[in-house]
Formats: structure tokens, sequence, C-alpha cells
RNA sequence: GGGCCGUUAGCUCAGUUUGGUAGAGCAGCUGACUCUUAAUCAGCGGGCCGCAGGUUCAAGUCCUGCACGGCCCA
């Protein structure tokens, strides 16, 4: 059984005695309006508009109390619903409660409860707009006192377990979630005015794929066989494409088994679009367009402050090259990035360590991420990408060494990566076998032959470009947030032993 | 995995330097108060000081280990 401490129980008992001669927790209210309503209707008008329409038309809200000042004989509080705040003007008399019903009111509320009342808008001396409460009913009970209504709730840990409180206490954690809410369905209006249909791929695969990435491994019992959470759902979406949806995408979630940071959370929201009979060059085009439009109409404006830097989200975005940067920024001399062990000293210089796998264009990756993926504070495209870090993506027509690929960066982190698919199924065979070669050798994350996918591409997939924006990174950005856990409504967290 | 920091009342925090009866504000309870908005005034109650060991006559405070969290690094 549940401890209580003091004020719970004095909660519970006052519960007990409103039980004697009421239904607790009913739910036979009708509530006919929303505090922004009233707002809307009357915070315009002066006292005496108001006064003259007192006792007239009657208003119903309901919501929860937030703040409690009493005077006696008379009262007030700030009830908020999901629409906003409004102040209750609680008194006894014609346009108040009965002898009866105000007793009941001091006696069984408290500060966290959820009631409904009736009443009259008005203006009080000081021209705040209030309801001048005529009656009321008690709808749920708050057991637990809320936190402290100054400083509120700001233990992290606290605020994260139980997310609930939070939103109850924060409103700044609301207007985060509802801008969450935002910036999917602007990508939504801007992909399905393009024709494109959304769809939802498998979230357990039988083979992981997709990504480089450790998997979560899972069991099917009926079938006895292993499942992965899935780390991408990208080759689904391109057997899409093969199947005639040449515009797709799935907005949902990928799973990932690595480690938790301010950036990483193990689940995490991903949109993942494939336009056929378009390339990467079209799809930085779409891209900068469709964030530019978002950081607008959710900010106010191209330019948005994160985390004391001003972003700048005009198209076009800065566009470089991974070759010409490790040239120009890296002190690695043009005839020189080539060299396989020119790139190892480089990367040994700057403390990396190098697994039997390395490749060069592994190496220059490692040296990319650790000079430059920080400076990249302005929307910045990467392109050209070395073809044995981009085992999905098509040769370009120029250099087999590199693939037509691109990742966004933004405040030194990465928030989309596309490219033109790699879509001739022989090459895409040679590919999964390069992955088996760097499996062999300790890469955990390389890839697993689908022989499958192979099968779907042999069928025939147009000339297709696909590309994946993480959602949580994005608003973390678009909301100024400095941990994903800030735009995830419940983050992995240990579970809390007692003892 | 490593380093640093944190964990004290429902909440927000003092108290740890220099070991000696556990503190404040909000919230709660009792009383006063018919226009406040962090209302005000008087009084009262509320503690596994994260957990487990150790040192000591004596530990919230010092030492060790563990748990959970935060930031940074890998």
């Amino acid at each position: 059984m549940r401890e209580f401490n003091e004020q719970e129980r004095i909660r519970i008992e006052k519960l007990k005695e409103i039980s004697k001669t009421e239904r607790i927790y009913p739910n036979d209210v009708k509530v006919r309006n929303t505090i922004l309503e009233i707002r809307n209707a009357f915070d315009n008008k002066n006292r005496e508009e108001l006064e003259a329409n007192l006792g007239k038309e009657i208003f119903s809200i309901a919501g929860r109390i937030m703040g409690w000042r009493s005077f006696g004989k008379v009262h007030f509080l700030d009830l908020k619903d999901m629409t906003g705040k409004i102040q209750l003007f609680v008194s006894r008399g014609n346009t108040g409660l009965s002898d009866e019903k105000f007793e009941k009111f001091k006696r069984h509320l408290d500060i966290g409860d959820i009631i409904y009342c009736e009443g009259y808008p008005f203006k009080t001396k000081t021209g705040e707009l209030s309801i001048a409460v005529k009656d009321f009913r008690l709808l749920s009970k708050c057991i637990h006192p809320l936190p402290e209504k100054w400083h509120g709730l700001s233990d992290i840990e606290l605020r994260y377990r139980k997310r609930y409180l939070d939103l109850i206490m924060n409103d700044e954690v609301k207007e985060i979630f509802r801008r969450r809410n935002k910036i999917i369905s602007l990508i939504r209006e801007h992909l399905d005015k393009e024709g494109f249909i959304e769809v939802e791929t498998p979230m357990m695969h039988s083979i992981p794929s997709g990504a480089n990435a450790r998997p979560f491994v899972t069991h099917h019992n009926a079938l006895d066989m292993k499942l992965y959470m899935r780390i991408a759902p990208e080759l689904f979406l391109k057997r899409l494409v093969v199947g005639g949806f040449e515009k797709v995408y799935e907005i949902n979630r990928n799973f990932r088994n690595e480690g938790i940071s301010t950036q990483h959370n193990p689940e995490f929201t991903m949109i993942e679009f494939y336009w056929a009979y378009k390339t990467y060059e079209d799809l930085m085009i779409f891209t900068e367009n469709m964030l530019a439009d978002i950081a607008l109409r959710v900010t106010g404006s191209h330019k948005v402050m994160y985390q004391g830097m001003l972003l700048d989200f005009t198209p076009p975005f800065k566009r470089i090259k991974v070759k010409d940067a490790l040239i120009s920024e890296c002190g690695i001399k043009p005839e020189e990035i080539d060299n396989i062990d020119t790139l190892k000293d480089k990367a040994k210089s700057l403390g990396i360590e190098i697994p039997k796998y390395a490749t060069k264009g592994y190496l220059m990756m490692s040296i990319f991420e650790e000079m430059l993926e920080d400076k990249l504070i302005q929307p910045t495209f990467v392109l050209d990408f070395p073809i044995e870090v981009s085992p999905l993506s098509r040769k370009k027509d120029s250099d087999p060494t590199l693939v037509d690929r691109f990742e966004l960066y933004i405040a030194g982190r990465e928030i989309a990566n596309a490219f033109s698919e790699l879509n001739d199924p022989f090459d895409q065979a040679e590919r999964f076998m390069m992955q088996l070669e760097f499996k062999e050798k300790g890469d955990e994350e390389a890839m697993v032959f689908d022989e499958d996918y192979i099968n779907a591409l042999e069928y025939g997939m147009p000339p297709t470009a696909g590309e994946g924006i993480g959602i949580d990174r994005l608003v973390m950005l678009l909301t100024d947030s400095p941990s994903i856990r800030d735009v995830i409504l419940f983050p992995l967290l240990r579970p809390e032993v007692r003892s």
C-alpha cells in the first residue's frame, strides 16, 4: 500500500467527505466554453460594458486550479485549461455562490484540483478579466501538492520521469511540443503538396538494414525467430518505389542500440522520403526551401537563435565538397588526399583510433567529423561522400570513388542525409559484399546482405533520390532546446530503484 | 567507459569550508481579512539529510563503495 504524507492524507479525507453527499470523479458535466473563447470575447470590453452583462449570459468552463488567493469572504483563483488561464472570482450572493456552496468550495477544493464552473465574465478593480463563479463541481482531485508556485518544477530528472507534472507546471514545455507538432505538420504539408503518399513500413525486421548502426534484438515466440527493431526504413521504402509509389514517405521511429547523450535517444523520429526521377541536387533545393519555410512559419523568421548562435535559414544554403573541405580546412595537400598513409598519419595526429577495416573513405570521414563537423554552424550541405561509407548511394558519374550524396549540417550537427539512390542491382550486390568484408574485419555497424532487396532492384527501380531528416534534432534547433530529451515527451531513463 | 558536479520537508533551496539538538520560502493546517494576482498578518504541524558501510564520544557534514541524474570527454 502506498504511503501518503500529511498533505496527501488531508486531501484524501476531503474526497471521502465529498463522497458522502455526491458522486466523486463525475463525468456528466457539459463544458460549453474554453478560456480562450471567453478571453477573445471579453478581453477588449471595459468594466462598464461587462458590468451591464453581469448575471445575464452564463459561461461554463473546466480546468485545473493553479493558484488561490483568499480574503475570507472573497477568493481569487487561477484556472487553467488547454487554451489558457483565467481568474475565478468566488464570493457569495446574487452573482456568486449560495452560502452552502461557498462553504463547500472553501472546505473541499485545493490547488491542483480539476473543476467545472459556471459564471459571468467581469473585470475586477485592477481590470483583470475574471469569472464570477455562480456554481462549481469538483471533477478530479489532485491528491499530491503541486510544486512551488514561483520556482515550479525544475529538477531535470523529475521533469523527465514525471512529464505530466512538468506539463502541468511549465507552459514552455507545452509550447515545445506544440511546436514539434507544427513542424511535423508542415513537413507533411510540403510533401503532400508534391503528391507524396505517406506509408508505414515494418518496425520489426528479420534482418537489420538501411543504415550503419547496431540494432535492438527481440524474439517472436510463435515463429521462434529473432527480430530486429528497425534502424531505418530505407530498404522498405525503396521497395515501394520499385512497386510504383514514385513519391513516398514515412514519419516514424527508428531504434539504435547506442549510447545516450544530449544528441541521441535510443528511439528517435525520422522522416524518410523517396522521390523518383529526382537527384540529390534536386533534394538540396527542396530541402533548403522547406526548412526555410518551416523556420519562418514556426519562429517567425529565417534567422533563428539557437543556444547563442544566430542560424540563418535563408536559402540557398552553403555547399561544400568533402574533399575540398579537407584540403582547405584540414591542411591536407591536394595531391595527398587520395593517399591512405597521409590520411592515416593525419588521423593518428588527431588521436583517432584506426580500426582494421579503415579505408581511405573511412579515414576521410573520421578526419572530417573530428575537425570540421562542429564548425558547420550555418546550414551547410556537405557533398560527395566516399563510396566506402555510402553503401546505398549512387556512384558519381565523374568519379567512381565518390557518390551522389549530401549531409546537411546545422549548428555542428547532422540534420539530414540524402543521396541519389543506387538502383543498379549488380553494383548494389557488390556494395553489400564490401559491407560483409568490413563486418568480418570487425565493423559491427556494417550492413547485412539483403537478398530480397537485390531481387526488388532487379525488377527495376527508377532513378530516385531519397532523404532522411532527424525530426528531433530539427525540433531542437527550432525550439532552442539544448538536449534531445527536451523535445521527446518520454525520453529513456534508467528505471528508478526504490529501496 | 573516464572526469567533474549534484541528491536535505510535497516543491525551490540554505546548512558541508571549521563534525556538536535539522533550517527558510512556497505549499498544508488554525485564526483574521470583500478586488487580489509570488496577496498580507499571527500561530502550528511536517524530515530514512539518495542507499550501504567505515572513522569518531558524536556524522547531513569526514572516508569508501553503490544507485540515480546533469555537464564534459571517449
